[in-house]
DNA sequence: TAAAAATACTCCATAGGTATTTTAT
DNA sequence: ATAAAATACCTATGGAGTATTTTTA
């Protein structure tokens, strides 16, 4: 195959053979088993080296598209290989909405050929996709399910958000005011958080109002409904009005990072993890 | 390669080693050689056989393809082999417009997949052509330049075409008229046979009118400006009003058939040939 | 523990090399 | 006469086989 658009290019065994590193006779012999294989003669021989024949002049562009697929497909793999190039799907939630878009954009500099995806996902439905292969990684809540990947980028806190300032004893003055609250099902592991938080305090606040937006439970903060527990980074999509408490009790606390299914523990996404290393 | 699209089609070294006829540990063999040249691993082994990588999996259809397109060539060279595809080219001229048109037909009814075109050329445009490659072959007046191959189909003969009866002796007949000739550039084959008739009866009919164009020549004897020397088959296309007289000296009689560069003698010229003999 | 892939080892087919002959102009 | 391809012959790599071990769910 290669012999053959090398014959024909040279016009000749002797040089051709040159060519592809190998000796005249090694060529003759190719060339004739190529030529035994398709069924006709690819070259006239003479004393002017080797010209195409009919044959062979109809053969030659479709044998050098050929060639050119096959090593396109090992450039493509090698490149894929090392994580230059593919697919990379990746989710994010609210607590990483600075991390994720800077980070994408750092792998876009330094890895131009890879296609990339970024869905807005709670940490729950990011964990699925995640499992269910649909997402390369996802920047999450941890722990998460330990036959999971995961590395810790930074930590999060509860904040209470109230529309005045909290008095005295905050446990105290959370379970007489009440709490607005998101709906379990929106953000499981933000409800989960705030249980274990309630439960740590001993206290049994009133749910003053569920709603399943984030966004909502601020408005009702600002509106005066009464105070929620929500995390500290959602400070920065908070209406005017609304006073932000950071708390740092331990059970207030916990890890955000990123987290990918051991099938996808690939070249990409390690190299993906790296710029992540270097753009925080 | 195909080892690869094998052990992914039947998701296990085991069958797919018995599906392209080589044992398992062959089968190993080819895949982890495969996976070394690429770069990556291509599948995860396990209890339950073998399952594509995300590697793998971005591969496999590009895999595929290759592979079809490497079958499609071999495909076609073999069709091309035994001149059952590909591309033939042809010429004919104004003796062999029965002929030429009616064997092309029964070719494309034989073999569908080749690419016809047929051009009415002269004979003297139609050697050119074949010597330079650009016709494939072409239905001449015989001889042609030995170089070339060539059959002959058939023989033609001289005929006088006059407005009315042909009285006396042909030639001196025609000595006495004059003739109405067509042009040396337009068809020196067949002004050189009539120069040979007129040397072999030693006549020397003055010219009465010349133009390229055969029909004009016969619109010309149609109108009484006198008779012509034109090849029997040109009946076929004459005015209502003209009077064929064929002649069979041996000087009026020449053979018509179709010749083909040496390089052009392929399957797929010699399969016309055989289709041509059949159909006459 | 059992099914499946990987290894160990042997063998032979064949791709490639060297020396030489044949072919074509 | 000579440049170029084909042939003859040899060698060695590596692809494929059998028997066996290692892995993994």
């Amino acid at each position: 195959m290669r012999a053959f658009v090398a014959v024909a290019d040279h016009h000749g065994f002797g040089p051709a053979a040159a060519s592809v590193a190998i000796t005249q006779p090694a060529l003759t012999k190719q060339i004739q088993a190529l030529e035994r294989e398709l069924g006709g003669l690819l070259f006239t021989r003479g004393r002017h080296g080797a010209t195409l024949t009919e044959f062979g002049a109809t053969l030659l562009p479709q044998a050098r598209e050929l060639l050119a697929a096959a090593d396109e497909f090992t450039d493509r793999a090698h490149r894929l290989a090392v994580g230059a190039a593919g697919r990379l799907t990746l989710g994010f939630g609210l607590s990483t909405i600075d991390l994720a878009p800077r980070a994408v954009a750092a792998f876009r500099l330094a890895y131009p050929d890879v296609e990339i995806s970024l869905e807005d996902l709670p940490s729950a439905v990011q964990t699925d996709r995640i499992q269910s292969g649909e997402l390369s990684a996802g920047f999450v809540r941890l722990p998460v399910a330990d036959d999971l990947r995961q590395r810790v980028l930074r930590r999060d806190h509860l904040a209470v958000a109230s529309a005045g300032p909290v008095t005295g004893d905050v446990g105290a003055w959370l379970d007489e005011q009440g709490l607005v609250r998101l709906g379990r099902s929106k953000g499981p592991g933000l409800t989960a958080q705030i249980d274990r938080l309630c439960a740590a305090w001993r206290i049994q606040p009133t749910t003053l109002y569920e709603t399943h937006d984030l966004q909502t439970v601020l408005a009702l903060v600002a509106a005066g409904v009464g105070p929620a527990l929500v995390p500290a980074t959602a400070a920065r999509i908070a209406p005017a009005g609304v006073t932000f408490t950071e708390l740092d009790d331990p059970a207030a606390v916990w890890d955000v990072g990123i987290a990918w299914h051991p099938v996808q523990d690939t070249a990409l996404v390690a190299n993906f993890l790296t710029v992540l290393a270097g753009s925080s």
